[in-house]
DNA sequence: ACAAAAACGAGAGCAGTGCTCTTGCCCGGG
DNA sequence: CCCGGGCAAGAGCACTGCTCTCGTTTTTGT
């Protein structure tokens, strides 16, 4: 049981916050790619194969640390959300927190959101976590439909089937084209974030910071939120 | 000399065509963190250390990959370009081109436009041929803007001397307004595609062409291309 | 035409990796 | 008290990228 009361329980869960650092550490410093679970052990103090008593895996170790890497995104982006006041602000409040994060954690930020590793496939437990910035712009989007604040984007026939089926599962309270041009949005958040991340705006786009803003001000635009007080 | 005319030469770029054959049979299989030069020279019938003749580390085998990746992908979205009448379709079919390709290739997309692999950094030698379907949307966009059929975006102030910096490198006979809206759009389709290739649309988005088609359709809208005729 | 030079393939070897298996130690619950 | 299970340690396997040396072959300069 990890809820057990033991010296030896208290030991272990000390012994994997300790091993999730390290690997952290490498993960900041170097990259994905290159954490390796022998330096880990080394760097601990312990031998290698002491280390697979915690994490069956590397491919379990690197799983972990996505969760981690979600929910800090998450939790950076939900802190930045609180402070400001009319929905298209916080949108693009959330979206500079995005940004920020990214650039904060570049390595991070490839695992969770740039092309998987090795043969590395995300399993389940990592999708609630996955979640959090999605449903933070949905509740944005919300929030300012309940305020009758949104410009409902104009709705397109052929999309309407699948924006239908898309609104039922995500936001059944919102009309169906706002859903598919939040989805949208946030597709696209990630590759202006992913752009200016892996260096395809090098030599190109020098005001990072503006440009980003300006471009984000637009995909609010593309739900429907305007600038504007409430 | 590389132009030498020698039996050996003939020999040298037969063995280095043969190399990147097989090395991209590799990447195509199993994905750029798991291409081994061993197992390529094993499977040519070399010893693995022969190989080093031809290229002298991986990552050089892996950067004559990503330049024929960009190549593959450009040439690609050109053959695609040629097809169709107004810039507004034409504007759509390149987007569809990048995203078939993307598709059909997904390693070699993700080795390109992923996260960086291990402590990799692209060398300029490949920026010309990553600037293929840059340039072809920026000549889309002015086909348009010659015959008079772009609706120009509205001008932001606090973003006008960087698009007009951006304009000068990059398009000095378009609006500055224009080339920014152009190289977010470009990001952004970056960001479609990917979010669908690495798994983030799974139980999002269902009919994803439609999706994709609409998605686009809207990045058009927003660079001043209106469905039409010319 | 002949010798010097450059290019080449093969093999051994180094340092590193993920992961498994066996051997003992030592702590905690019965 | 004692003994079973969690634990660390070490050796070992099958890989990896890369280097160096050693003959052999081809190209090149005189």
């Amino acid at each position: 049981m990890s809820t057990a009361h033991g010296a030896r329980a208290r030991a272990r869960i000390e012994v994997t916050a300790a091993i999730k650092d390290e690997a952290r550490r490498q993960l900041a410093a170097q990259g994905a790619a290159r954490l390796s679970l022998r330096a880990v052990a080394r760097e601990l103090g312990m031998v290698s194969s002491a280390l697979y008593r915690y994490f069956p895996s590397r491919d379990d170790l690197l799983t972990a640390l996505i969760i981690d890497a979600y929910d800090s995104l998450g939790e950076n982006a939900e802190a930045a959300h609180e402070a400001t006041a009319s929905p298209f602000e916080r949108w693009i409040t959330v979206c500079e927190a995005v940004r920020g994060w990214a650039l904060d954690h570049p390595h991070e930020y490839a695992l969770i959101y740039g092309s998987p590793v090795p043969g590395y496939t995300a399993p389940d437990a990592t999708v609630p976590a996955a979640a959090r910035v999605g449903l933070l712009l949905i509740g944005i989007a919300r929030d300012a439909h309940q305020g009758a604040a949104l410009d409902r984007p104009a709705p397109a026939d052929d999309l309407r089937p699948e924006a239908e089926r898309m609104a039922a599962d995500l936001a059944p309270d919102l009309p169906p084209e706002v859903v598919t041009a939040l989805v949208a949005a946030w597709a696209q958040l990630y590759g202006l974030v992913g752009f200016e991340l892996f260096g395809q705006f090098n030599r190109v786009v020098e005001d990072r910071e503006t440009f980003f803003r300006h471009a984000v001000g637009q995909l609010a635009r593309g739900v429907g939120l305007v600038p504007g007080p409430r």
